[in-house]
RNA sequence: GUGGGCGUGGCUCAGCUGGUUAGAGCACCGGGUUGUGGCCCCGGAGGUCGGGGGUUCAAGUCCCCUCGCUCACCCCA
């Protein structure tokens, strides 16, 4: 048996790389527009960073870790998403101090040991955006407007869903409710629902079965429960989104599944990723990077699944990036071989993506290439082009060709040959 | 970790109740055009039928084991 990718790892082959490096082209000019930065972080960290930012009890920290001990006997960890990385950089470089306001972006891989279905693998790329420094709810509502856009740019739909999770003070009395509810539900609850009621309250609500659902219309809301200051917050999310016409909808029931989130949660759904419903999902923490012994300073980030986006391209038939040349040189014969290999490399350095082929193969089957090549244009290199000294070019697409001089230097070839491909 | 589906040239698949040299389309190479691509026609190369064991005169086909992929549960971007 060869040796094949591990289980959960893709290779991103080169027909489907144009499309990746147009989102993540997109991306950045979007979030550029918005003010942010860049910033790239390593994807080794101490298991610790994750372990106290994600949540001890979580599964991520649980069983979907890729951790491993270092040669020195420390514990490392591969990272599982990248908030707890940026925010690690973030306090370590005391970038509060520089400017008091922090928009950043990261773009890279994340891994996760769970068993892959469509839309989720073991490692994926995410697009991973961070607010740092305000708990103003202008900010939220602008972070997620920012998201809507991104969507809207790649040409893809998706309903954004809002929640609030409420704060340290508020939130324990909403979950005494809920699982006081829960457990006088208990006998219509379904076996998962039941275990969750101890595990993890809030994510009862979550439960896909029909059932279920219908018992809990008559849950109590998080958003009853929000302490005034929650409150207040939320409300002028709500008013930020209305202001900038943002379409959203309240969804009560949606909570997140790493610990720190805090107050605004918000994901982005769709129907078209099979079981995996979220192209995007971010949220407030405003206690994490105090936690991570940082200054204590509040935040608001979010992801979104780069393998997901581009399966919604994909089945959008949106395939908007082919790799093409500018020039394909054809040559017959050793003379026009030499001459074609000292042009090409001219040419290449004058900007120029051109390819030429060394195999001494049929003039037909080096058309063959070049229109494999999506050349723009065909040089033509023989013998009575050499003696000539004039060569033809192709023009691949209307099939017009046109004399050009190989008279004088090659600088002056390169430019015969440039000022035709330029001016179509 | 659990359950379903599927493993046949690079890709997508056909191969009925086991029966001779395992097929097609796409892609690839060459020719038709002794120097001109996409369409068309002709030809060619490419396969330990995922792997191992078993039943049989005979296994891609039946049985067992194993590995892999995939979808789903759990959870999540």
């Amino acid at each position: 048996m060869t040796i094949q990718a591990l289980k959960g790892f893709k290779d991103i082959l080169p027909d489907e790389v144009g499309t990746w490096q147009w989102l993540e082209s997109m991306a950045r000019n979007v979030f550029h527009r918005f003010g942010f930065e860049e910033i790239k972080v390593p994807i080794l960290e101490k298991t610790e960073l994750f372990a106290r930012s994600i949540g001890e009890s979580t599964d991520i920290v649980e069983k979907e870790m890729y951790t491993l001990i270092d040669r020195n006997g420390e514990s490392i960890t591969m990272r599982p998403e990248g908030t707890a990385n940026v925010l690690r950089a973030f306090i370590e470089h005391g970038l509060h101090v520089r400017k008091p306001l922090q928009k950043l972006y990261t773009i890279g891989p994340m891994f996760r040991h769970e068993n892959p279905q469509k839309g989720r693998l073991r490692q994926f790329h995410q697009l991973s955006v961070e607010v740092l420094g305000t708990n103003n709810p202008m900010v939220d509502a602008e972070l997620m407007a920012m998201a809507w856009v991104l969507l809207q740019e790649f040409g893809l739909s998706a309903s954004l869903e809002v929640n609030s999770l409420g704060c340290p003070q508020c939130r324990p009395q909403y979950k005494e409710a809920l699982v006081s509810f829960l457990k006088g539900n208990k006998n219509d609850l379904c076996e998962d629902c039941r275990r969750r009621t101890l595990t993890n309250p809030l994510r009862v609500l979550d439960c896909k079965k029909e059932k279920c659902r219908a018992r809990y219309q008559e849950a109590p809301s998080i958003l009853d429960y929000l302490c005034p200051s929650c409150k207040e917050h939320f409300q002028a999310t709500e008013k930020g989104l209305q202001t900038l016409s943002i379409p959203y909808t309240i969804n009560s029931f949606m909570v997140r599944g790493l610990d720190y989130y805090s107050r605004t949660t918000f994901e982005l759904i769709t129907d078209t990723l099979g079981a995996q419903s979220a192209v995007g999902a971010g949220g407030r923490y405003d206690g994490l990077i105090e936690q991570l012994g940082g200054p204590s300073l509040p935040g608001i980030g979010f992801a979104m699944g780069m393998e997901r986006l581009v399966l919604m391209l994909s089945q959008q038939k949106k395939d908007p990036f082919h790799q093409e040349i500018d020039l394909f040189v054809a040559v017959l014969g050793n003379t026009a071989q030499e001459t074609g290999f000292i042009l090409i490399h001219a040419i290449r350095r004058k900007g120029l993506r051109a390819v030429m082929d060394f195999e001494g193969r049929s003039l037909k089957s080096q058309m063959k290439q070049a229109n494999r090549h999506n050349a723009r244009y065909t040089l033509i290199l023989g013998q009575d082009e050499i003696d000539k000294k004039e060569g033809v070019l192709r023009n691949m697409a209307t099939k017009e060709q046109l004399p050009v001089s190989l008279a004088g230097d090659i600088g002056s070839w390169c430019d015969a040959v440039i000022s035709i491909t330029k001016t179509q």
